[in-house]
DNA sequence: CACGGAAATAATTTCGAAAACCTGTCCACC
DNA sequence: GGTGGACAGGTTTTCGAAATTATTTCCGTG
């Protein structure tokens, strides 16, 4: 994502404090609009409170929670006036990612994708954990095939933004518990759109990815959780 | 621009640092790849470490400054190929923005659009200063008069990346001094895209905004100050 | 003379407490 | 009864110093 250190194998306490706090907001443990008091996440995540303070301006700057000067921090709120800018956005950004990399993308950048695929769906398959070890949660391998997907636009801005965008989306899915759907339609609408990508179908791909995201976004608005 | 603290009359000495180091990177004060070592800024800012720290962490939320853990910060690198890449993108993404206001756009939009410029242009002329007080810089005019271009996309978040860009190259701009240039040409460029925005002719209104960024950075890029 | 390692120096990161600020409450006063 | 101003409690923001980590210097060895 935007600005974040280099991975190193170097953490501070402040990057470690980030990382749990996008967790825990991006999870839905930290409610939307609710109040983040300074005192309590010390107490929560064992962490001082000058690390904190330095995750919290981190997510600020990129959308995850709000500042305001003197009164402290509060998760962003949701709604579903949001969510659909959010969705819309996506759709905007991601269609122009992706057909920049189906015109440019190298042979590597196929390869990739086929790969990134693979891992996501071996990773439905219940059997799987026993067998491979591949690093990572199936959020974690969904984030990186879609990825994968928009990686050869040759415009690293561009991608993390959509980076960006994919983690906001997340957080909506999150908020509305539609674990249930997943599984059952998600693995096909990837295999979709990887076909379309590696037959070099723009229109196809975007047309897939486009209603990918908003059959995703029909079910978290119709869930009812959001105001 | 994204996670910006709504602007209430209320300070911290954290925005304040914020606002200075932002202007100071932008303005080309401070040279990019350069070490922003935290006891000099202190004193550079008159501003004790826990602040300038919650700056720096904003900064390099939104790709002003990089962040190595455990070595502090520096003012991102400018590169030539970070610049087409910048440009390369905002063209993109400003294109979308334009159309889709062009499509969308009501009369209060227009009417925005024709403010923004007229105040522009006023700017310009050298005894506008004696007469009328605008508020803000020809950086200030100049941006809004962007955004205001802009404005009707129907997405927050597409118009705060849009912007987030905009400072990226006038950094750029600022690096390399085409401070006469500016007063030559770009009036007639900025009324020539409003004109076509009234006119509600997209692919005019397009095509004329990017041949305007284009020219900006081949200029940028010319000028030799880049590695 | 080059190379590696340990001490010294300089920088960043973190902590704990003080200062500044916001919010709600209570009481005097109109 | 309603209004406004001072007080109290809680929260955020800031400071100054301690702890941690990187970087440089210096010295002994091959």
């Amino acid at each position: 994502m935007a600005g974040t250190a280099s991975s190193n194998g170097r953490e501070t306490l402040a990057s470690i404090a980030y990382q749990k706090l996008l967790d825990d907001i991006v999870g839905g443990q930290l409610q939307p609009g609710s109040k983040l008091r300074l005192h309590a996440l010390t107490e929560r995540y064992k962490v001082g409170n000058s690390p904190l303070r330095e995750a919290l301006n981190r997510l600020s700057a990129n959308g995850m929670v709000q500042r305001e000067e003197n009164r402290g921090f509060r998760v962003s709120p949701a709604s579903s006036e949001e969510l659909s800018e959010l969705i819309r956005t996506r759709c905007w950004l991601e269609e122009l990612a992706l057909r920049e990399s189906i015109r440019r993308g190298d042979v590597v950048w196929e390869e990739s994708v086929l790969l990134a695929f693979h891992r996501l769906s071996r990773k439905n398959r219940l059997f799987d954990e026993q067998f491979i070890q591949f690093d990572g949660t199936w959020e974690d391998l969904h984030r990186a095939f879609h990825l994968s997907l928009l990686s050869a636009c040759n415009s690293k801005i561009l991608l993390d933004f959509c980076s960006q965008l994919h983690e906001q989306t997340l957080r909506y899915r999150n908020l509305s518990s539609m674990k249930a759907y997943r599984e059952r339609h998600e693995l096909d609408e990837h295999r979709a759109i990887r076909d379309a990508v590696m037959d070099r179908d723009a229109d196809k791909a975007v047309e897939l990815l486009r209603a990918h995201y908003r059959v995703t976004g029909e079910i978290v608005l119709a869930s009812g959780k959001l105001t």
